[in-house]
DNA sequence: GCCCGTAGTTGAACGTGTTCAAATTTCAGC
DNA sequence: GCTGAAATTTGAACACGTTCAACTACGGGC
C-alpha cells in the first residue's frame, strides 16, 4: 500500500508497458478467436485502452502479426537449441529443428493462415521476402545456419553457404502445409517432415558428390540470382505499404 | 428506331450482360489503378449499376479475381498452344509455355500481387490449392500435361504422371517471382525462366536415369502425400469463406 | 390482357480498419 | 514547485467491403 505505481526502478516506460499490454491482449484473442474475428476495437477494449491508442503503437492490425513473428521465433529458438545438443548428424538436427518449429506454432494453428496472406504482396511490409521483415527472416535463417554449423557432414562450401537459406525456404513450405493440415494432431505434417527430411538428407549428400559439381554449381547460381532479385529496396511510406 | 431492346434472338439474359459489364469494368479499373485502389463503389458507378447489384453477381470483391483467373488462363492457352506446334523438345516447349504465361499476365503486373494474397489461407475459396478454384487450377495443370504429351523425351511413367502438377507448382513460383520483379521489362523473370528451364530439363533427365529410380520413387511418393493432403473437403459456407 | 413467381436492382445501414486533431499526462530542467 | 515540450491517449469521423429488406422489371401460363 506504500507506492502503487511510479516504480522508478524499472526502466520500462509507460509506453512500453502499454505496448506490451496491447500485444499480449491481441495475441491472446487471436489464439482464442482467430485473426479476422478479433476486432481492433475488441483488443483495445479488453486491454483497457482506446482504439486510437492501439494504433499509436501498432501502425496497423498486421503489425501485430510481425510482433507475433518475433515471439514465435524466440520460442522456437528456446525449444530448438537445447534439443540440438543431443543431435550430431545433419538429419537428426534438421528433424529436431522442424519438429520444434511446428510444435511451437501449435497453439496458433487456426490463426496462422494470415501469416502467408501477405507472402505474395510485394508492397506489404510483412512479406517475409521483403525488406522490412528482414530481421525476423534473418533470425529464422540463422537457426538453420546453427544447425549446419553443428554437423560434421562433408558438404562442399558453396552448398554449405546457401543451405541455411534453402532450408529456411523449405521450412516455410512445411509451415504452409501445416496451415492447411486438418488431420488430427497434425500427424500429416509430422509425417511430411519425416519424409522430406529423409529425402533432403539424401539429396544433400547426392549434391555433395563431386560428380554432381557442375549441376550443383548451376543450381546455386540460380539460387543466388533469385535471392539478389528479391529484396527490392522500395522505401515506400510504411503506412501506405501496410494498407494492402 | 424499330426495336431498341428485346433482341430475343440472342440467348444472353439481361443478367449475363450485367455480369459481364461489371467484370469488364472491374478488370479495366484493376489494370489501371490496382486492386486495392479500386473501390466496389467505383466499379458499380462506372458500370452504371448500384453497389448492391455488383454483389448480386459477385459474392465478394475477391470473386472478381477468380473471374480474372479464368480470363487469364484462356488468354494463355490461346497464346501458348499455337506456339507449341513449332517446339518438339521438352525444353523448348517448357520455355514457350512459361514465356507466354508471363507475357499474358503483363498488363496486370501491379494488380497481380493479390493473386497470392490468399494462397496461405485455407479458408479462402480463392486459394489455388483449395477446392473451389479447382477448375481453374486443373486447367492450369492441363497446359503442362499437353506440354508433356507433345514431347518424345524418354521419361519414366511415374515421373511423367506427376510432371504436369510439378511444373504447375514451378510456374506458380515463377509468377510469384515475377510479381516481385521490378526490373525493367521484367528481364529478370525472363532470365530466371531461361535458367530454371535449363536446369529443370537437366534434372528431369537426371531423374529419368534408371540409376536414380529409388530416389525418384521416394520423391514421387512424397509428392503424392502432399497432393493428397491438400484438398481438404471443407464445405464451409462459401460466403463466410470469402470473408477472410 | 392479366397474374404471379422469379430474376434483377436498389440504396440505406452495419461493422470494420484506419486517421487525426485535440486533450491529457509525463517529466526533465529550472 | 513550475513550466513547456514531448509522449501518450482519446473518440469522433472516414472510407471501405458487405448485407439486406424492399422494390421493380420480366416473362411464361391462363
Amino acid at each position: 500500500m506504500t507506492a502503487m505505481r511510479k516504480k522508478k526502478t524499472d526502466k520500462i516506460s509507460k509506453g512500453d508497458q502499454t505496448k506490451a499490454l496491447i500485444l499480449e491482449t491481441a495475441l491472446e484473442m487471436f489464439r482464442e478467436r482467430g485473426y479476422d474475428e478479433t476486432t481492433m476495437r475488441a483488443i483495445a477494449q479488453k486491454a483497457g485502452v482506446s482504439l486510437g491508442n492501439a494504433y499509436y503503437y501498432f501502425r496497423s492490425k498486421e503489425y501485430l502479426i510481425q510482433a507475433f513473428y518475433q515471439r514465435l521465433h524466440e520460442s522456437h529458438v528456446a525449444a530448438a537449441l537445447p534439443a540440438l545438443e543431443n543431435d550430431k548428424t545433419l538429419k537428426a538436427r534438421l528433424l529436431t529443428v522442424m519438429r520444434t518449429k511446428i510444435e511451437t506454432m501449435e497453439p496458433y494453428h487456426q490463426f496462422a493462415g494470415v501469416l502467408f496472406k501477405t507472402a505474395g504482396n510485394p508492397q506489404s511490409p510483412l512479406n517475409p521476402f521483403a525488406d522490412e521483415t528482414d530481421p525476423v527472416r534473418d533470425a529464422g535463417i540463422q537457426v538453420f545456419a546453427t544447425l549446419i554449423e553443428g554437423t560434421k557432414a562433408r558438404i562442399p562450401n558453396d552448398l554449405r553457404a546457401e543451405l541455411p537459406y534453402l532450408l529456411w525456404v523449405y521450412s516455410m513450405g512445411v509451415v504452409l502445409f501445416w496451415i492447411h493440415d486438418q488431420s488430427p494432431k497434425h500427424r500429416r505434417t509430422y509425417r511430411l517432415i519425416d519424409h522430406t527430411v529423409d529425402l533432403l538428407d539424401k539429396l544433400i549428400h547426392l549434391a555433395s558428390n563431386p560428380f554432381m559439381r557442375p549441376l550443383r554449381k548451376q543450381a546455386l547460381r540460380l539460387v543466388e540470382e533469385i535471392r539478389e532479385a528479391l529484396p527490392d529496396g522500395d522505401d515506400n511510406e510504411p503506412t501506405a505499404g501496410a494498407k494492402q
